[in-house]
DNA sequence: CGCGCTCCCTGGCCGC
DNA sequence: TGCGGCCAGGGAGCGC
């Protein structure tokens, strides 16, 4: 998925063809993505205003007039294709590097909510791994929301400094990187930012989490800080699956130091790239920067 | 409670 | 070119 800069620029770009617009025509085609969708969800979004969309951890949520909030998980690999009713227009309708369409074109089979503004846009969400979600929530009860209730601090504000880290982390007897995937600990770190980070910060993601205190959560933190912020300016990262909200491609993965480099040199000291695979997924590091 | 593992689902890619 | 196996950016849920 779309991790923290991904889904920052997705809301950034949805922010510009959603704000302040009426949703005049819902399409679900599906009953469910990763869980059932709410009962009328399409019904009960016709003809709402979206008024603002904000983001916590990965996920969307965007503020309706009615004092719901649509929430938006994209998974590994939901996306969402921005186009204009009738036509192309802009760049707005590429789509997975090449592929140009529009609504009235074709119909991908993983489009699964088609929303339509009474602007002309038309906002596609795509998920052929459908293990994205979406759910309708008061306002009033969006934190009690089983998913965003235990989540830990974004990592971009200020509260989240090495003092903080280093209290969570404390007698943690997990690898550092198992630590920042886990999103009660930090949100918004998945596993490309985990091993970038984790390279910057010169520590070895096998670390006992509990051992990262001092100048190296001061190192950390600011690792985390800095590979987020510059993905973001970048437009996110763009792999197999991913693109921005307006189908332009964000250009963060040429800046990839370590995350899927096994066996090139080491940006800093020229030693090959070694991967490894802990709780299931690959972490790529260099042996002799990171310890 | 903390931790590790499995599973949800589809598709792309690699090797044969 | 066809096919099986493996891998993929997340994270809920289970068992120990």
């Amino acid at each position: 998925m779309p991790e923290l800069p991904e889904v920052e620029t997705v809301r950034q770009g949805l922010i510009r063809c959603m704000v302040g617009h009426r949703l005049a025509k819902v399409d679900q085609r599906r009953a469910d993505l990763r869980f059932p969708l709410p009962r009328d969800f399409a019904r009960r979004l016709t003809g709402r205003t979206v008024t603002a969309i904000d983001r916590r951890a990965k996920y969307l949520l965007l503020h309706l007039d009615d004092g719901m909030v649509l929430m938006i998980h994209l998974g590994m690999s939901g996306r969402i294709v921005v186009g204009r009713r009738g036509g192309v227009g802009n760049k707005l309708g590429e789509f997975h590097h090449e592929t140009v369409r529009s609504d009235s074109g074709g119909r991908d089979a993983h489009d699964h909510v088609v929303f339509t503004t009474d602007h002309g846009f038309v906002v596609t969400f795509n998920d052929p791994r459908r293990f994205g979600m979406m759910d309708l929530v008061s306002n009033n009860a969006l934190h009690e929301h089983k998913l965003l209730k235990s989540l830990g601090p974004e990592p971009l504000e200020d509260a989240f400094d090495a003092q903080a880290l280093a209290a969570r982390l404390r007698g943690k007897r997990t690898p550092i990187k198992a630590a920042i995937l886990d999103q009660n600990l930090v949100v918004g770190v998945g596993n490309i930012y985990a091993c970038e980070a984790l390279f910057r910060a010169g520590i070895s993601p096998r670390r006992l989490a509990g051992t990262v205190k001092g100048e190296r959560a001061e190192r950390l933190v600011k690792s985390i800080k800095d590979v987020l912020r510059a993905a973001i300016k970048a437009g996110g990262s763009s792999l197999r699956d991913y693109v921005q909200a307006d189908g332009e491609l964000g250009y963060f993965q040429h800046h990839f130091q370590v995350y899927d480099r096994e066996g090139s040199a080491c940006p800093k000291c020229g030693q090959k790239i070694k991967r490894l695979a802990q709780g299931g997924r690959s972490t790529f590091y260099c042996a002799k920067c990171q310890r």
